[in-house]
DNA sequence: TGACATTCGTTCGCTACCTATCAATTATCG
DNA sequence: CGATAATTGATAGGTAGCGAACGAATGTCA
């Protein structure tokens, strides 16, 4: 038994939540690796993605869909604005929402972008089915279980 | 399927990687919930644990020990001896090294604080003890593989 | 022994999270 | 209608992580 292991705490329950955050860590680092040369973060990266594939978004939207609070988003937008890769105009219904939507630049550089898609079939190519079934169903059921203990406060 | 399937959240809620971060992210908020009214860190009770648990203990060792990168725990270890609840203090044979120690008052704090397992047990006290060993194995197999792959660049 | 390489801790600059708070706007309800 | 509540985005301040680069100390080897 390695330290880690009792640093996470001396049973396996421990090591999960330990694993969940290796594995994160380490699937964040690739990106971060792979997007270097393009001087772009990874969060960064899913706001052209999902802006690519699904058009101009209301800056809240985009929040709830990549599950970032509405202050963290708002530094990484001012960061892609201020690189003239996104603007923020204002939506004529709402004058309080921010409509965001992919620059000429956004859209070149997005075009320019290698497919990512090799990070997720390295990590998990190789996996049982039926294992990634069970790891994110007791992943989900942890998420769940621990959101729903920060409400009760 | 990319990270960015799992993001976006259409209907491939079985990604594991998604699920990972989520998990680890809802585990540290609840860390850190708990230990807002002592002002402290999660990163910064994990020094704090281990060097309560094994005496004092060589800055680098701990930092591999916690798998944080020397640059990261000199922020913590800073810190938390600006708060008096560390000492770090010369050690004899290498020059270089720094030996970390609680003082007194870290002492005192680690009395105080409250017992943290409710934690884990919130997340997976209800999971199949097999459904965990599946999950822990698939997370270690995607760390790994990941980390290859950075090593290859 | 001397030259070179490595290691330790720090610092700098960056990404990415959070909470709390604020101004502006919109929604709700008496 | 008007007062109050809720929402949006921004800002301030904090924690946690990384890589790169640097000085000091130590190791290595010709």
């Amino acid at each position: 038994m390695t330290e880690s292991d009792t640093m996470t705490g001396a049973d396996e329950d421990a090591a999960v939540g330990a694993w969940a955050k290796r594995c994160y860590m380490a699937g964040r680092a690739v990106m971060d690796a792979t997007l270097r040369p393009f001087d772009l973060g990874s969060t960064q990266w899913y706001v052209l993605w999902h802006l690519a594939q699904s058009g101009p978004t209301v800056q809240r939207d985009l929040g709830r869909k990549l599950e970032l609070e509405r202050a963290t988003l708002s530094g990484i937008v001012t960061t892609l604005v201020r690189k003239d890769l996104v603007a923020q105009s204002a939506d004529g219904t709402d004058q309080r929402q921010r409509l965001l939507s992919l620059t000429p630049a956004g859209h070149a550089l997005w075009q320019e972008l290698p497919d990512l898609t090799f990070i997720h079939d390295a990590a998990f190519g190789g996996a049982d089915p039926a294992d990634l079934e069970t790891a994110a169903r007791v992943l989900r059921a942890a998420t769940e279980n621990l959101q729903s203990l920060l409400k009760k406060d």
